[in-house]
DNA sequence: ATATAATACTTTAATGTTAAACTTTTTAAT
DNA sequence: ATTAAAAAGTTTAACATTAAAGTATTATAT
């Protein structure tokens, strides 16, 4: 009953790297997200706090626009953040429809602790290719994604 | 405020590779999915339909491994997909423990009336490199992604 | 100045997602 | 044969996610 797709050469070589990649990024997330769901993170958890450790205050706008994510999700994503105690909402002086977020003390001392396993575990996962290949990984992906978070060069 | 990360040069590679590898992904997904949503599908009910249309009925726990996802994720997923009746669950009679999952003929069509059309999307997507640099991302993300999906070769 | 647009955020409804506890069925051990 | 373990699927609670509609605030056009 199992019936490959039959299609033009193009076509293969596309659903081929496509397949690839996102099976690449599937499985090591898995592995990487395991450091903060010890702390009790989840994945946009983390994100919003990395963010706000290396970037500053943001705005929740410009964090779902790093995360490329909805407003809506960031809404509840910082509700929960802020309930931990983990991030504070200010409301803008200047603008009052902006509402500015940043990391609490124990929120700053959380991600502070958890970021050095993080890259860890990230060198450990990309360890399998070589320095040259992760710069060709990284190359040939930056064509692919139109991105909008400052990477590390 | 901003404080980007300082690491080794070996941690520089693999957080820039990561970091490309992740956006390139959510950017190109975004692209594509427009196909489906169209049709009213998720990414997730989209992925069961292609895995069914391709590799016959399968039962849900295969159907999670495929798609790296949780069994009660797919029971979920399934449900929805009974509901508008693409899918029908067949209790196994060998193993009672088994449900068999195929498309119904409304399903069928449905996929197969949606799939050239993805392919086409990802082939417009993949297009910004050529035939040569897919083979390659797909040779490196293949190492880094310990896939159970067959693909295309 | 006032009406209109645009912007930032929230809410709602529907679906997705996981981990963990649970049910049912089958297999393995003794 | 009986019990224990394993396996497939479901349920529950909590969080994620989006689209679309709604609120509050600011900017713009006339």
């Amino acid at each position: 009953m199992a019936t490959k797709y039959k299609g033009s050469v193009k076509e293969r070589n596309a659903l081929n790297a496509f397949i690839s990649l996102n099976r690449a990024v599937e499985t090591v997330r898995i592995n990487i997200n395991k450091n903060f769901q010890h702390n009790g993170l989840t994945e946009s958890q983390f994100g919003v706090l990395e963010a706000l450790l290396h970037l500053g205050p943001l705005c929740q706008k410009d964090i779902a626009e790093k995360l490329l994510v909805s407003s809506g999700n960031i809404t509840m994503v910082i509700d929960n953040l802020e309930k931990r105690k983990l991030v504070k909402r200010n409301r803008s002086e200047n603008d009052r429809r902006y509402i500015h977020i940043e990391l609490t003390k124990s929120g700053k001392n959380l991600i502070q602790s958890i970021f050095p396993d993080h890259v860890d575990s990230i060198v450990k996962e990309f360890s399998i290719l070589t320095a040259e290949e992760q710069k060709t990984l990284r190359n040939l992906t930056k064509k692919l994604g139109k991105g909008k978070i400052d990477d590390q060069s």
